[in-house]
RNA sequence: GCCGCCGUGGUGGAAUGGUAGACACGUUGGACUUAAAAUCCAAUGAGGCUUAAACCUCGUACCGGUUCGAGUCCGGUCGGCGGUACCA
């Protein structure tokens, strides 16, 4: 007497597939073909499981699963990304070990997802913040060290005074901390770098042959960001120092009319004459001390100073005054450039404000007004001097004759150059992966592979040192060491490495998480390797996904893993936004005010109301308040605590099981498309589940509905059947689960309808839901007498003789226009004329052809006829 | 600014160049019920015509093109989203 309830079910299968380590993944037999499936591993927060989360999971949850029963070996592991800045800073806060948050963390996550059902296995976790997991993190960074590639050097860091830490590049947005939003100054500061940029080539080269979306590929190659060009040669004036400057322009080189070099180079002090001393210092003290947030604020207002020395222009021999400006990046190319204020807009408002010469070198603009940079069109104007004419050339052509002669001259080459800057690797943190390295009279020292791990210590107190320099600085005992070699005095590494240390690898881990004499078992890498499908949100697109592919290249060079990419096949999911809103604005009077008719800057004199769906109306292209014009704001928001919007995937489970949740999130939309919540979504999949349950289930009896019975099905059952078969068959194999779920409700529409329900086909119809919604299949199966569980039963074959219908249905256009339907029996669908013969009898489309003349005729087999009337 | 993606009913979304709107949500009407919930049935892009059936017009952001036929391909415009930016 019970109607399908999840929370019966849902537990009695999730406590199963653990007792029985259904999901275990066994790795012997390695004559099976495999597949190794992977999530982006979490950061256990504290907030818990968010819907984002089980968008991916359920995405491969469900091609996990489904390959299983194609008879696949299946790796389908979860780890925990646990080091980071979030439980540090509780810590600093109310004392708590991070270590302890962490743990707790990981254990509401692991149940979390447990209580939806995900076929993890279980005995592969891996978890960043172990020593046995961060001594091989650790192992990674002394190979990284003994090839050459970590180094330490003082650099002007993104230094954040809030956080007390020191931030990467990329962890610093529009001149604020990603993590919390604080102001990022630069200050010059010893740090551990890692050489990325000596793989930018191979980076960008390799991602021609993964099978990611274009989309990310592209956003790489753009961080990479590879250009071609020159570097120029530039004597001083009077002395025997040069200037090297790196341009994409070359063919403009006539047209240079000053040199500005980055305030930092310290070349600067030997060019400064004694009388502009003053200038230059007080020009580079600003900049210095100039967030990034008020260089980008500053973006069009141009400033410089000039060194009082001048350079010689390789092609007009004439002098250049030399100037410095912070527009110019001490980080790219060599820090320096030849400025072209006829070419190039930035020069050119450089060259305007301080009224520096401008040239035209190329025609086709008017610059008086703004520089002129199309190089595909316009040609080359006075640009000759006694041995070399690029006068009436193509830039392009002008480009490689310049260079030609350039490098005759030896005064410059030809030369590519990345915008990608080595990746800044330490923070001052207590919360990350120790360095393996001691200094010993003020050396730095690789530790001996024997040393590893090298263990976080206990601390009392987790605020950075009042250096800057990590919590760690505060451990006498702990930085205190000996040299294990040499019995010197030693003083440990007090940096930590970033977060992202751990997610390099971590991939490779799970192949074997207890292997002890390596990162990773040679003879199962070589087996599970690489990655077959990579699901993760695009937020990562740049940084973890171009972090891990350069770790797993040096590792590829030394030998440890056998492919040169990690992740061969990449998908990213949409964000799930919150649900849709409806805002409108209220004056002071109470009342409500077209949003239309209000200006941004005005909208803080209205108070928004959220207005319910129920109360508003559509009106021409406009959302309105029923019965009235107050247009209002419709759109979905990201899900923030701040807005209130977060659902949480816990209530989801209660209120309509995991299956519904898991369900919901894979019908929603297209996995990689943003898309927003909705409660009534989830309630329509749960009712569809409610429906499959009574289609099997007597709810009087508990038991098997009388009406499956072991019959022969009807040439209708088993053409709906291999029809849903072939789709969602199909989709899965295409990632396109929305779709195959409506598949699943048609057919379970259509199953509602029949008196007798035979037995194979309803099996098979379970076996095609399992992926979605295993608990609800596994509890069918059962109940079917199937035996044990699904999960490695062979997935359903359709086959297209099944398929054929009695009859084909012909649309009739008349100059493309529907006109008529027709049936035509199966026997005669392909036989045009007999089409064709029975398209001109029908009543409708006499009249057409009585109206004209019949001029053409397209035939389309069982699909449409055009036929063309004048 | 540059790079990439996307514009389809009231909503989420379906549509190998071949009957636009599958599937679901919502809404409306009905059945069951003392009533509600749940469930089931029917209708549901906009409009026209008709007692009705049928039929007709318009319709995939906008303008144009290719084609027997365009949501889909091509060119342009507008709008939205994501990334990135003194990168020389």
């Amino acid at each position: 007497m019970s109607e399908y309830t999840p929370s019966a079910i849902e537990p009695k299968w999730q406590k199963f597939w653990k007792k029985n380590k259904t999901f275990k993944t066994d790795d012997t037999d390695t004559s099976k073909p495999k597949f190794y499936v992977l999530d982006m591993f979490p950061y256990p927060s504290s907030s818990g499981l968010h819907v984002g989360h089980p968008e991916g999971y359920t995405a491969t949850d469900i091609i996990a699963r489904f390959k299983r029963m194609k008879n696949y070996n299946v790796l389908h592991p979860m780890g925990w990304d646990a080091f980071g800045l979030p439980a540090e800073q509780y810590a600093v806060k109310t004392g708590q070990h991070p270590k302890e948050t962490t743990e707790q963390n990981i254990k509401g996550f692991r149940k979390q997802l447990q209580a939806i059902g995900f076929s993890y296995d279980w005995d592969r976790e891996v978890n960043t913040t172990d020593p046995k997991y961060y001594k091989w993190t650790q192992w990674i960074f002394l190979q990284l060290y003994k090839k050459g590639l970590a180094y330490q050097a003082d650099v002007p860091v993104n230094w954040c005074p809030q956080l007390g830490t020191v931030l990467a590049n990329e962890e610093v947005i529009d001149g604020k901390s990603e993590v919390g939003g604080y102001p990022v100054v630069r200050r010059p500061m010893k740090q551990w770098m890692l050489k990325i940029t000596e793989y930018a080539d191979r980076l960008q080269e390799d991602l021609a042959d993964l099978d990611w979306p274009e989309s990310i590929k592209d956003m790489q190659r753009n961080w990479i960001g590879k250009s071609e060009g020159a570097d120029i040669t530039f004597q001083v004036a009077g002395s025997r120092q040069t200037i090297k400057a790196f341009t994409t322009r070359p063919d403009t080189l006539f047209g240079a009319t000053y040199m500005v070099l980055a305030p930092e180079l310290s070349l600067v002090d030997e060019l400064t004459v004694p009388e502009k001393r003053q200038d230059v210092k007080k020009y580079r003290e600003e900049a210095e001390s100039k967030s990034d947030l008020d260089r980008t604020d500053l973006n069009k207002n141009k400033t410089g100073v000039f060194t009082g020395s001048y350079a010689i222009n390789p092609a007009t021999g004439n002098q250049i005054p030399i100037w410095i400006a912070d527009y110019v990046l001490a980080g790219y190319g060599s820090g320096a450039i030849m400025a072209v204020p006829g070419h190039d807009q930035r020069d050119w408002e450089f060259a305007a404000k301080y009224e520096l010469p401008i040239i035209e070198v190329v025609e086709g603009g008017d610059i008086t007004k703004e520089a002129f940079t199309d190089t595909s069109k316009g040609k080359m104007v006075h640009s000759a001097n006694a041995d070399l004419s690029l006068n009436g050339l193509e830039v392009s052509d002008a480009k490689d004759k310049m260079i030609s002669w350039l490098e005759l001259k030896g005064q410059g080459k030809k030369t590519i150059t990345y915008k990608l800057r080595d990746w800044l690797f330490s923070r001052q943190r207590y919360w990350g992966e120790p360095f393996p390295i001691i200094h010993v009279s003020n050396e730095n020292k690789a530790l001996p592979e024997s040393e590893l791990p090298v263990k976080l210590p206990e601390v009392e107190n987790f605020q950075p040192a009042e250096t800057g320099e990590s919590p760690l600085y505060n451990v006498p005992e702990w930085v205190n060491t000996t040299d294990p070699e040499t019995g010197l005095p030693a003083r440990r590494e007090t940096n930590t490495m970033p977060q992202w240390a751990g997610s390099c690898w971590y991939y490779l881990r799970f192949i074997d998480p207890n292997y002890e004499k390596g990162p990773v078992n040679p003879e199962k890498e070589k087996y599970w390797m690489p990655v077959d499908l990579y699901v993760g949100g695009a937020e990562h697109a740049v940084l973890h996904l171009l972090y891990a592919r350069f770790w797993h290249k040096v590792l590829y060079d030394i030998g440890v893993v056998s492919t040169k990419e990690p992740f061969q096949r990449l998908i990213n999911q949409g964000m799930i936004l919150g649900e849709l809103e409806f805002t409108a604005l209220r004056n002071e009077y109470g009342h409500f005010v077209s949003t239309k008719s209000v200006k941004p800057d005005e909208r803080e004199q209205y108070e928004p109301v959220k207005i319910p769906d129920t109360e508003v109306e559509k009106k021409g292209d406009d959302f309105v308040i029923k019965g009235t014009d107050a247009v209002v704001d419709a759109r979905s928001f990201k899900m923030s605590k701040s807005r209130g919007n977060v659902i949480n995937p816990d209530l989801v489970i209660r209120q309509y099981g995991a299956d519904a949740l898991r369900l919901y999130e894979m019908f929603m939309g297209p996995l990689e498309q943003v898309k927003p919540w909705s409660m009534r979504g989830v309630e329509g999949v749960y009712r569809f589940l409610k429906r499959v349950w009574r289609v099997f289930i007597d709810e009087e009896t508990d038991h098997l509905d009388a009406d499956i019975i072991d019959v022969e099905p009807s040439r209708e059952q088993l053409k709906v059947l291999h029809e849903t078969i072939k789709k969602v068959t199909e989709d899965i194999n295409e990632n396109r689960f929305n779709t195959a779920i409506s598949a699943l409700m048609i057919f379970n529409n259509e199953a509602m309808k029949w008196e007798k329900k035979p037995v194979s086909i309803m099996k098979d119809f379970v076996l095609l839901l399992s992926p979605f919604a295993p608990h609800i299949a596994e509890e069918l199966w059962e109940k079917l007498g199937g035996g044990d569980t699904l999960a490695y039963v062979a997935w359903p074959a359709f086959d297209e003789k099944y398929m054929t219908a009695e009859f084909h249905t012909y649309a009739i256009q008349i100059n493309g226009k529907v006109r008529a339907s027709i049936q035509v029996s199966s026997e005669k669908a392909t036989d045009k004329d007999h089409v064709l013969g029975m398209a001109k009898q029908d009543d409708n489309i006499q009249r057409y052809l009585d109206n004209g003349n019949l001029v053409k005729e397209i035939f389309v087999p069982k699909r449409i006829v055009n036929l063309v009337v004048k």
